[in-house]
DNA sequence: TGTACATCAGTGAACGCGCGTTCACTGATGTAC
DNA sequence: TGTACATCAGTGAACGCGCGTTCACTGATGTAC
């Protein structure tokens, strides 16, 4: 049989040795920022947080940012999969694969804000994180490949390009993750959901294109 | 004749009484933010910038949170400024005056981006700083009365709710903000400047109300 | 199957650091008379 | 105009704290033979 890790039996550490620290760490660490933001995180609790010693992290990440960007990385790729899996490769049609789209960006803000902050908000020096830069691409792909197909349906002759179009998606969807489900003193008290306001959004920016059926 | 402190001639402190050091906690606050960002930033490191000691702030603020909302109080402030004058009541053209209007939101996050972190970024506990609120509430009401003025001049049957426009302006501003203006690894490479892509975003909005005349 | 040994993944003590905050204090300023 | 005094806005020393990081170490694990 093979459990989860080599010496846990799913109750914690076991001996001298912890078995899965580094998954634990990361674990901590996303507990961590939900709790504070990414910048109230240190390595110190996070290691406390896992049951261990202040110097064991060491073992496994340089310092508390590659900690960090291992956690932002990991969050880019689960984005991208919570993407892909809301697009549905364009199934049952276009439009509506776009909407689900756009919800998938918001609800992925909201049920995991932590790996958001830490993608978003970490303000991490992308070319020191190699692969990183990578994940964001990747995900960013996802409306990129989405605005592809929804822009080949439009007629040759007032065919926006696909890359602004993505972009203007990509930036709306994100303004209003971070203005409408994050606390601050700029957020407005909607009087809808997030969700709604967003596609509306991207329903009134189809139309400008003359998709998505005017009203 | 007076210049600008009771006992400062422009060039830094004089004796024993520095005469003007809540404004100078707040430029170095300012430039500290800029440099570090709203995280890194300590009321030790402010105080050694205004050259003055550690305890001498604490005449001035409760604590470093509260310099800190200060700060992004008066950036909400200079933002209405920025907007309302970038607006102008709409002239010389509705639709003209809101491309402006869109325009000036970013060149605020690109020319001050110390203040602008200091609002959107510093996960301030609102309730906290009276005042702060509705510093960020007067700002919104600019773009609030653009959208105003914009939704009149759609026919009253297909006329989209002010609110909800005056809000998918601010978040798309915001997110083309925050993406492609600041540092991260969500940043993507722009073909253009943020500027551009925001008023084709805008533009391309208006024209599903039927407005910004179709290309 | 047993044993020696290399390697791995932890410990825990220690270090220097900078921060936030307090305290009694003191120099400077302004004002009442 | 001068003086006593209250108030204000600083000082600087001190405190406790938690963090990052290092170091020699050691317990546990795995593997060659």
């Amino acid at each position: 049989m093979s459990w989860s890790g080599p010496s846990s039996g799913g109750s914690g550490r076991r001996g001298y040795h912890h078995g899965n620290l580094r998954e634990a760490l990361i674990d901590a660490a996303l507990e961590l920022i939900a709790a504070k933001g990414p910048a109230g995180f240190t390595i110190a609790e996070a290691a406390r947080l896992a049951g261990v010693s202040p110097a064991a992290p060491y073992r496994h990440f340089r310092d508390a940012e590659s900690l960090l960007a291992e956690v932002a990385l990991r969050g880019f790729d689960r984005f991208t999969e919570h993407l892909t899996k809301a697009w549905k490769g364009g199934q049952p049609d276009t439009i509506r694969a776009f909407e689900d789209l756009g919800r998938a960006y918001l609800s992925f803000a909201r049920r995991e804000p932590a790996y958001y902050a830490a993608m978003f908000d970490s303000h991490l020096a992308t070319e020191a994180h190699p692969g990183l830069q990578a994940a964001g691409d990747r995900a960013f792909a996802v409306l990129r490949e989405a605005a592809d197909k929804i822009v080949a349906t439009v007629p040759a002759d007032r065919r926006p390009p696909a890359l602004m179009m993505a972009l203007h998606i990509w930036a709306m969807a994100h303004g209003v993750a971070s203005l409408f489900v994050r606390e601050g003193p700029s957020r407005r008290k909607l009087p809808m959901p997030a969700e709604d306001l967003l596609e509306a959004g991207v329903l009134l920016y189809l139309q400008s294109l003359g998709l998505a059926g005017a009203d």
